[in-house]
RNA sequence: GGACCCAUAGCUCAGCUGGAUAGAGCGCUGCCCUCCGAAGGCAGAGGCCAGAGGUUCGAAUCCUCUUGGGUCCGCCA
């Protein structure tokens, strides 16, 4: 159940009510009245626009409207009263009974509390990580992965049908960089010196594979031209570097559906038809680019390329897809792998890419508007830096020295749910602080081990109430007596919940997850809060001795919130510990 | 030169895609606890939402400009 939209399906039929008796006009949109809860609980327990929205198109006073709909809304069992405020809010104060109903929906649905058909069962289709197979992953791909990944939850949570997707760049220059490197670490297994020319990867994860080469190709490979081994070599390599990156994003609990290969576009006519739909479309012509204003290239001079009118879509300049010598630009594999996608029948795509790829979403937009005639939406998510910390010193990486920070070595250090926490408690687009030492810290100072606390605490109440004897069954807790929670501390925690399916639902269509692990935070909070008034008063405690009843109503409230929680952090990826430590 | 992102309490950040007196944590101040449901609790101070215009019943939120920070800018991926 959503009681927000329950409550605004009251409001809708009011104010249609209202247009039968000729109150208001008939032809009105009620797309902008909202429901939802106020900033200030003073205000009541809800507050709706409607009167504010409709008072132009409708030629009425705002105030008139809104005391024509609280008589209305008040006839209803649900609404104890409804209160016109300040320029035109209808502020509803909720019978009791309705929060009451809210945890005893929460106890029922259980981890579907919250679950939104709201996707309507759209296929969307979410790309993410999608580094080079070149090495393993760094930190930077740790927050787009962990970014990725819950975003893509969230969407399945709100009712769509996600695919997550990753698309590997095996088919540029760099993976025969990569041969080349792997090709020098083979000869060191041989027993030869290694030459690591600039340019190569000189990272010690490829001597595993150069020792793996020796293995499967003996000493066939030595002393043979590049032309003779490259291919091989290049596919060995990549397929190892793609299986230390399943294995990274197994470490943090991330699963794809798809690997798309970047190299299964060519030679296969893929790329050529691609650019043939844009062709057909007038949106592929040779030219000539303008030299960028202000900063121009020292060694630029014009060159007649192949290019893509993007600024027919929106972007700022026409972009190349043939390089001066006829070859392809890594854009035209891309515009060809997102071809594929709306091929396969997305009803929407989404990319997660790195803050440092900013740069390349008009053009893949562009290209996608102009591939599906602008009915497949792309959103494109950058995700910011992270910035590493240990000991509150700022932890400097430097791919050249070798000290980079893996996923990883953040993953064995802090574990995949701190990490994936933490990597959430920021929006996307916000450059992240990440340090070691305090993600790891146990104390209400850091969100991950606050929310966890909540859930541990609630299953503590759970053992304890084991213990003394109260049966605390689905059933039980189910049919509790839930009247017995009357006290505004615990009614405000069972607001909080009944917030949760409108928070998913906001959170789903603006594609932000980090929304969720704020909810979580204050829904945390809001329980500790009430937790704490049960040391000054004993009344609050979840336990009250010799009185199983009222027990397990409070049980119940708490019952709840670990039932939200839980969820919550299904979506985010992070395991909801039922004890600390 | 241009494009994109960002600017909110002393600090780190939220702000429900336009709503009421702008929130949280840290830090600060004061009080309480030290009868373990205390890996503390409660309360308070703290703001020209970078600045200036505009849009409207109403703007931190949308538009324009300015200032300051980040990223990127024809063949690299």
């Amino acid at each position: 159940m959503n009681l927000f939209s329950d409550i605004r399906g009251l409001v809708i039929d009011s104010l249609g009510a209202m247009q039968q008796t000729g109150d208001l006009p008939g032809d009105l949109d009620f797309a902008n009245v909202t429901v939802e809860p106020p900033r200030d609980a003073a205000h009541g327990d809800m507050a709706t626009n409607a009167a504010m929205v409709l008072a132009k198109p409708a030629g009425k006073k705002p105030r008139d409207i809104a005391e024509a709909l609280a008589g209305r809304l008040t006839a209803d069992a649900r609404i104890v009263s409804a209160e016109v405020a300040g320029p035109g809010f209808l502020n509803l104060r909720l019978d009791p009974a309705v929060w009451q109903g809210v945890l005893r929906a929460a106890l029922e649905e259980g981890a579907d509390y919250g679950r939104s058909q709201m996707g309507q069962g759209k296929r969307v289709n979410v790309e993410y990580v999608s580094a080079n197979p070149t090495g393993p992953l760094h930190v930077g791909h740790t927050r787009g992965a962990v970014f990725g990944d819950a975003l893509a939850s969230l969407l399945d949570f709100v009712g769509y049908d996600v695919t997550r997707e990753y698309y590997i760049n095996d088919g540029g220059a760099q993976v025969d960089v990569l041969a080349r490197s792997s090709y020098e670490r083979y000869r060191e297994a041989c027993g030869l010196e290694p030459e690591i020319a600039e340019g190569l990867y000189p990272g010690d994860y490829l001597i595993p594979v150069g020792e793996a080469m020796k293995a499967k190709y003996g000493e066939s490979l030595l002393d043979k031209p590049e032309g003779a081994w490259l291919d091989e070599v290049r596919e060995f390599a990549t397929e190892r570097m793609m299986d230390l990156i399943r294995e990274d994003l197994a470490q943090l609990g991330v699963k794809m559906d798809v690997f798309f290969s970047e190299k299964s576009l060519y030679g296969t006519g893929r790329i050529e038809a691609a650019l043939e739909a844009l062709q057909n479309k007038g949106l592929i012509y040779e030219g000539v680019l303008e030299p960028p204003k202000g900063k121009v290239p020292e060694d630029w001079e014009p060159r007649e390329q192949t290019l893509f009118r993007s600024t027919a879509h929106g972007d700022d300049v026409d972009r190349p897809v043939k390089k001066s010598d006829g070859s392809w630009t890594y854009f035209a594999p891309d515009i060809a792998y997102h071809f594929d996608k709306i091929s396969r029948g997305f009803d929407a795509l989404i990319d997660v890419f790195g803050a440092d790829h900013g740069g390349y979403v008009k053009r893949m937009k562009a290209a996608v508007s102009a591939l599906s005639d602008g009915k497949v939406p792309l959103d494109i998510k950058l995700t910011q830096l992270v910035k590493l910390f240990k000991n509150g010193e700022p932890f400097k990486m430097s791919k050249r020295a070798g000290t980079f920070i893996t996923l990883r070595d953040v993953v064995d250090q802090v574990g995949p749910d701190v990490t994936r926490f933490h990597m959430l408690t920021r929006k996307n687009d916000a450059p992240l602080d990440f340090d070691f030492d305090k993600v790891m810290e146990q104390s209400k100072d850091n969100p991950v081990f606050y929310v966890q606390y909540a859930h541990a605490r609630v299953h503590s109440v759970l053992r304890k109430a084991g213990e003394a004897g109260i049966a605390v069954g689905e059933a039980t807790l189910g049919a509790a007596d839930l009247g017995k929670l009357d006290h505004e501390a615990e009614l405000a925690v069972a607001k909080k919940i009944a917030e949760w399916p409108r928070l998913v639902e906001t959170a789903g269509r603006v594609n932000e997850p980090h929304r969720v692990a704020f909810y979580l935070y204050e829904l945390a909070s809001e329980f500790h809060s009430l937790w704490n008034r049960g040391n000054d008063e004993p009344a609050l405690r979840f336990l009250q001795e010799g009185d199983a009843a009222t027990s397990q109503a409070k049980i119940a409230l708490a019952r709840s919130v670990a039932v939200v929680i839980s969820a919550g952090l299904g979506i985010l990826g992070v395991t909801p510990v039922e004890e600390m430590r």
